[in-house]
DNA sequence: AAAAAAT
């Protein structure tokens, strides 16, 4: 059973509180956590004489403990929530990476990603991903609290770098997030020395016959599917992790839906599935359940928090050509940092695009349209800085982690197939900006009754005021520049 | 409607 590394971690736990306690404190107490397993009693001895080392350390100690104290404090809100599949197995959670024992050189490789300390969602989901045998786990967790990380983490913790096949194998549900998912787990991997990654992504071809040495592979469902099956690159029995990323979309919608369940379908019984995505609405949990065995889930659901950061406003225009105004006249405010466009279909956004480099304004263009190599570059240029403003479609509204980027424009607001709101997008396409609790600012452009209901709709769903903004009043567009 | 495919 997983107790085993539990219990050690806990023991750890325990020895560090104790380690505190020999410190000179004043009399201070830990809540102990809603399981239990962090709590903590510090008891000392008050000491009237103290030299200035003294002091030090005692400061030390008491931020420490103040450190500890918030994080408890924040796990009693009730902000994350944890089903586990053996419920009397302990729940635990870890404050810190050393605690979790990785070998030496994935801790190298997360610390050179700049990481110190583990994020919310890592807290909890990393215990119950490492544990023996590997536990299967559907989480939910806004964008930008390190779910990439949490899931690469777990990978390349199982991986065995002197077997040449692949062991770990993620889905992703554009070619854009695979890249840039692939650069996670090369960074927090490099420390590795025989570890290889492949990119199961379109326009990377290989010969017929040819097997794939990598141990870990990247990529989109139709790519993937082809290769675990038809082509035979590689052997889906010798899977041992399984990840999906915006696992939602990746079992939800048509088309990826066939592909993911086809591909998880040829994994062996016991490799082990991890469903990471910031959304998942009400019937897809009830289908995440049913697609995952035994599954542990966490959520950390805080939608509001993400809102918080991220001021929402709409534009009032009558027509496309309005909006495009609208837009022209906020130009140069949104080119401060960077901004991505969003329209609904691929023929706006090339409209889009042209128009506003008919204007003079330079902006990038991106869509699944375009060649791979093109969108490589171009997504590469945007992160650079080389472009301010991306007009793209909904290609981009996942996952994609720019930080500079500070606006997103919606051009056309997101709607589903049946020209229902699509809430689920709304928040995944703001959420591309105001990462890692940056502020950040959302322009929505309404050009009819049927899209200001469109918007009302979305402002009752998550229940967040969206202010109108006037574009012709540059007092107000200096407002919301600042 | 977009995305995903060596079909």
């Amino acid at each position: 059973m997983a107790t085993d590394s539990w219990a050690l971690a806990v023991d750890e736990q325990e020895a560090a509180a104790e380690s505190l306690s020999n410190l000179h404190l004043k009399e201070e107490k830990i809540k102990p956590d809603a399981n239990g397993a962090n709590g903590a009693v510090v008891k000392t001895s008050a000491n009237t004489e103290k030299t200035e080392e003294d002091e030090k350390e005692d400061r030390a100690a008491q931020s420490l403990l103040n450190k500890l104290i918030r994080s408890n404090l924040v796990d009693n809100t009730n902000q994350v929530e944890v089903l586990q599949r053996d419920p009397s197995s302990p729940l635990y959670s870890v404050k810190s990476f050393e605690e979790l024992r990785l070998k030496p050189q994935l801790l190298q490789g997360v610390y050179a990603m700049g990481f110190n300390r583990p994020s919310k969602i890592q807290e909890n989901a990393l215990p119950l991903m490492l544990a023996e045998p590997p536990q299967n786990l559907i989480a939910q967790s806004q964008s930008g609290t390190g779910k990439t990380a949490a899931f690469v983490l777990a990978m390349l913790s199982q991986v065995e770098p002197a077997n040449n096949h692949p062991q770990c194998l993620c889905l992703s549900p554009t070619y854009e997030l695979a890249l840039q998912t692939g650069k996670v787990i090369e960074q927090m991997g490099k420390f590795y020395p025989e570890l290889k990654l492949a990119y199961a992504v379109r326009g990377n071809k290989l010969e017929r016959g040819q097997k794939v040495g990598e141990q870990i592979v990247i990529g989109t469902p139709g790519t993937v599917l082809d290769w675990c099956s038809k082509l035979k690159f590689i052997d889906p029995k010798k899977i041992k992790v399984f990840v999906l990323d915006e696992a939602d979309v990746m079992i939800a919608t048509q088309g990826h839906q066939d592909q993911s369940i086809r591909i998880q379908r040829m994994l062996p019984r016991n490799c082990q599935m991890l469903l990471f995505s910031a959304t998942f609405e009400d019937s897809v949990w009830k289908f995440a359940q049913k697609v995952v065995p035994d599954p542990n889930i966490i959520k950390l659901k805080r939608e509001e928090e993400t809102l918080d950061t991220i001021k929402q406003y709409y534009v009032l225009c009558n027509n496309r050509e309005e909006k495009f105004q609208a837009l022209c006249n906020l130009y140069g405010a949104i080119t401060i940092a960077q901004a991505m466009i969003f329209c609904h279909t691929r023929k706006t956004a090339s409209w889009l695009a042209a128009e506003l480099s008919k204007e003079g304004h330079q902006v990038a263009l991106l869509s699944g349209e375009m060649m791979v190599e093109q969108r490589a570059a171009v997504i590469e240029r945007f992160r650079e800085g080389k472009e301010k403003v991306l007009v793209t479609t909904n290609v981009c509204a996942r996952g994609i982690d720019v930080e500079q980027v500070s606006v997103v424009i919606n051009f056309d607001l997101p709607v589903d197939k049946d020209g229902n709101p699509d809430n689920e997008t709304y928040l995944h396409r703001i959420g591309r900006t105001g990462r890692f609790g940056k502020r950040g600012l959302a322009v929505n452009m309404v050009d009819s009754k049927h899209s200001m209901n469109i918007l009302n709709r979305i402002q009752e769903h998550f229940n967040k005021k969206i202010e109108r903004l006037d574009t012709d009043d540059l007092d107000e567009i200096e407002k919301i520049a600042n």
